[in-house]
DNA sequence: TTGTAAGCGTTATCAC
DNA sequence: GTGATAACGCTTACAA
């Protein structure tokens, strides 16, 4: 390990001399600055991070803490949050919490013990519900989901309004029986079934069902299996996220029941997928790209300004129509 | 900040001792350690994770470095990763090269300044082709595409069986006018397309086509098109990556082809939507769990004992036979 | 313009 | 059993 004082030798000057030609930040004679590059280079020398971190009290890294990173919502967060990072000079910290609380906790405090610059944070639903007060001891911006505390940045959905026009256009489309499917470990479920529900009385009208479930698509599947077998059969299922999407388009295509002629089906999430199968999905697409670096770049605000105002981001959904849900 | 100061401080010890409770390495009196573990409780104080990585010259962390963490298999791969390092108190990483060399280069470079435990890594075809010695500067497993030196721990699918059993598999079928889109920025492209084309020879047979393109939906639109397009159309196109198979399948689609019965598709790796489309997708499965928590312990074991001899694991892929490539 | 030296928070060595 | 202290590699007052 060739270190600073390898350096100082080779060019015959003192670490602190190095340290400033490397950090370019003070007055230093051409020829010194030449010799200490040379050295530099000759001795193929590259500065210790961590020395330098643990100096600087603080690093350039920064966790990016989500339930699982196998979701594509946030798959494509967390490429547009590694992206913003590196053009920054920061990496990134991959922390899955599988909605489980105490991994969350465990994760958050390793991320200060390693003194992260920041996180970039989706936090559980319990997390959410306890007025935590991470934000004292490092940077936070919350995505996806709500949390109570308005001292922490955020980027989030408008997740009623999004959830209520997808109802809307269903319900436009002449579709009236109309079940959801709703995630229970966020927010976000919670939010989309309140524009879900809002549609509905807009006209008048009562939802076949209503059903929080975990998002994953084996309960998505059995929940819609569930509701197709029942006596009171929705025309059409709203899905609050891609994988309760999956599960329930899966189950449809089991039942061998046809979309939309007898059934329609709208969610959450453009995904790889969505647009293949027959009929495409009718979703609300997030503009995760934006979602991600809208994150990362309100962190490196806070980090540079730590007492700056709390900003909360709130983006719009775009709805794309496709055949899934075509009129009746 | 809290620090191990403190903590002896309102012990009344030294920080040695502290850190000797902590470590629970060294006889204590029973009493003192209380009086320690007590402080520590009462000051929340937490170990400064960059300080014991400079102190002990490595840390806790390593790194994953893969071409794109958006394409299926190496989101897989990642959870795989990140979920075996946590069992051991590890965190990742996440570093994507876009196949840019230079960009991987800063990655490698990064994660060795960061004093990294060790490296899983998807290499690009240029550093595949240099023969790079970064071994010597920290430990490595290469996954999914294979690299000259035999220096190195890796991972890999046995992809010319696998390529060859698929293409049997196409020709037992009935399909004898076969095309084949293999990806060019990885070794596992070409290897995929040997097992293809070696699979025609023992029926004698010739393909239609043979592309090495860019792994990206785009691509294997475009590509497909072509070939649909063109004078001698083929009757089965194979596609070595889950994004070609996608960009296949969608001019599929587009061009109104019925599959298999016009035109049979198979592919690589299982993902969320190969079965949900229409007809569901044969493809070879790669155990992505397995090779990620493979490479992991590799590299768990390489960092406790650096110098023993260099270990490569093939696993074998599993042939999922379903709609798109039916009997003829 | 440059050097000296303190200090970031740990842990390991040595002494008692 | 426990305490001083040096060292990991770096940056930054403070001096010169």
């Amino acid at each position: 390990m060739t270190s600073i004082k390898d350096v100082a030798k080779a060019a015959g000057v003192s670490t602190a001399t190095v340290s400033r030609v490397l950090a370019n930040n003070a007055p230093i004679k051409a020829e010194t600055r030449e010799r200490v590059l040379e050295a530099v280079a000759q001795l193929n020398y590259r500065p210790n991070l961590i020395a330098r971190s643990l100096r600087a009290q603080k690093s350039a890294k920064i966790g990016l803490v989500v339930s699982d990173i196998r979701n594509p919502f946030f798959t494509a967060i967390g490429r547009a949050v590694e992206d913003a990072a590196y053009e920054q000079g920061y990496s990134v910290l991959m922390c899955n919490t599988d909605e489980n609380p105490e991994k969350e906790e465990l994760y958050l405090n390793l991320l200060h013990d390693e003194n992260v610059a920041g996180v970039i944070f989706s936090p559980t639903q319990q997390f959410s519900a306890a007025s935590h007060s991470y934000n004292a001891k490092m940077p936070f911006v919350i995505i996806d989901r709500a949390v109570e505390s308005k001292e922490t940045d955020m980027v989030l959905l408008d997740n009623v309004s999004a959830a209520y026009e997808l109802t809307t256009h269903l319900l436009e489309n002449g579709y009236r029986k109309l079940a959801g499917l709703f995630g229970d470990a966020s927010t976000t479920g919670q939010e989309r079934s309140r524009g879900f529900h809002k549609a509905l009385k807009d006209y008048q009208l009562n939802p076949v069902a209503a059903h929080f479930i975990s998002p994953r698509i084996k309960q998505g599947y059995d929940t819609t299996i569930a509701l197709l077998e029942g006596t009171n059969r929705p025309d059409a299922i709203f899905t609050s996220n891609s994988l309760l999407t999956a599960g329930a388009f899966q189950a449809l295509r089991d039942k061998k029941i046809s979309v939309p002629n007898e059934v329609a089906l709208v969610g959450f999430d453009e995904t790889t997928w969505s647009e293949l199968v027959d009929p495409p999905i009718t979703v609300i697409a997030q503009p995760t790209e934006e979602i991600g670096r809208t994150a990362t770049e309100l962190l490196f605000q806070r980090i540079q300004e730590p007492s700056r105002s709390p900003k909360t981001v709130i983006l719009k959904g775009t709805l794309l129509v496709k055949g899934s849900s075509k009129k009746k």
